[in-house]
DNA sequence: CGGCCTCTTGAGGAATCTCAATAGGGGTGG
DNA sequence: CCACCCCTATTGAGATTCCTCAAGAGGCCG
């Protein structure tokens, strides 16, 4: 997060830890976003249920992963905010966090920095929905996912993304029924293997060319591998 | 932009106006991102070009809006930022914006302030382009864009909508071809008319119902209507 | 053992694409 | 002022991608 120890104390010190379970409402659509939120452990996600009851998965978010710093600047949460999996939480009410905000400027620039970094990872998201067909789509969301869980994974690691198929599509935005054919096809041609949350993948450097996946909007300092 | 009136006059004032034209390239993506951009007139856009061609338009902006106000945290450009017409541009380089937000905290609140409200616009596209048909999801960003313009625009108010068939096709990640189609079909409900940049809504209402759409997420403010 | 969720595969259908041809408008040079 | 050109818009027709429905297999848990 960017944050210097002094300030992390701080922070940590003024948050309260929750334990939430596969599909726990952390924050729901609409509510009030009352507090910072926090991801030490586990997987969430936020979503956004369309009137036709579709889902769209907006943002997965990994341990050491803000849930909201942006929303603290409205008032209501624009999405709903779930956990995939058993997760640990921590959460600043906002009144603590606005004290905390003027004692120390330089938390505000973590907020903003992590505000702007959940917004590449949108923008590529976007960009993906938009212009990429399911494969290289699919694909660019795994490399991502993996990147930010483990930066420096070679070929044939494993990495445990606790995604379903249909967790994926919602992702994706296409039916899980094609999640499927298009995992099969890109097991085919020897990039990846994923089976019940774990993710191998074959060749990285193919995959990456691939889902013309670059991991730069991802880095948060100045580079630091290849 | 939410600035009080000295922090925008100390931010204007270390700013260098310029002119561009329809395409010129303010920033090019992969380029040093070495100035924070306003746009006072006119209209611009951010783009992504893939391998293949295919181009996705992932922002638009329109007068006062900040072009890369989560950018200027970064080495390097994500996208290419270009002007869609004729437009008005302050530019301040990072050297002396950095020095500004020391001594001015409140502008880093504002430029957080501004990521957030555009990561928000991104994140109502990506729920269009994930799993709203064509016809809601092109109605969802015309409802943005004239709410954008006009916030108080009411039936039958004409905006000025600076965007072809094709750049809107580039926005919503389908063909101009099926752009053209859709806008027939929405005019034939009697919901709009768009022709050559100029947009009416007939009814505000229908069409909001129509396209989900809730300002709710470009109000930076506490309500202040309907 | 039974139930439920996830995954897998097939088959037909819908949305959207590409290619192609035509029309309209606006600018520019002769 | 006209002719020409280019960009934009419009419409048709066939192709493709992805969807929905449906059925069955596999694993996990009470």
């Amino acid at each position: 997060m960017a944050l210097s120890a002094e300030d992390e104390h701080a922070l940590v010190s003024a948050a309260q830890a929750r334990l939430f379970e596969r599909d726990d409402v952390l924050l729901a659509e609409g509510g009030r976003s009352d507090a910072l939120y926090m991801l030490c452990g586990g997987a969430a996600r936020a979503s956004r249920t369309l009137e036709d009851g579709n889902l769209q998965i907006v943002s997965v978010f990994l341990p050491g992963d803000m849930l909201n710093p942006g929303d603290v600047l409205l008032d209501r949460s624009p999405t709903t905010i779930s956990a995939l999996t058993s997760s640990l939480v921590l959460s600043i009410p906002v009144e603590e966090l606005r004290s905390l905000l003027t004692q120390r400027p330089s938390i505000i620039r973590a907020l903003w920095r992590e505000t702007a970094l959940q917004a590449s990872i949108q923008r590529e998201r976007l960009i993906g929905l938009g212009r990429k067909a399911a494969e290289p789509r699919l694909a660019h969301v795994l490399c991502e996912l993996a990147y930010r869980l483990q930066k420096h994974a070679g070929d044939g690691d494993a990495v445990e993304l606790p995604l379903t198929q249909v967790e994926l599509a919602d992702v994706l935005g296409i039916s899980s029924v094609h999640v499927n054919r298009v995992l099969r096809d890109l097991r085919g041609r020897g990039l990846i293997d994923f089976r019940r949350g774990r993710l191998v993948i074959w060749k990285k450097g193919d995959l990456y060319k691939f889902a013309e996946f670059n991991p730069q909007y991802l880095r948060t300092e100045p580079a630091d591998d290849g």
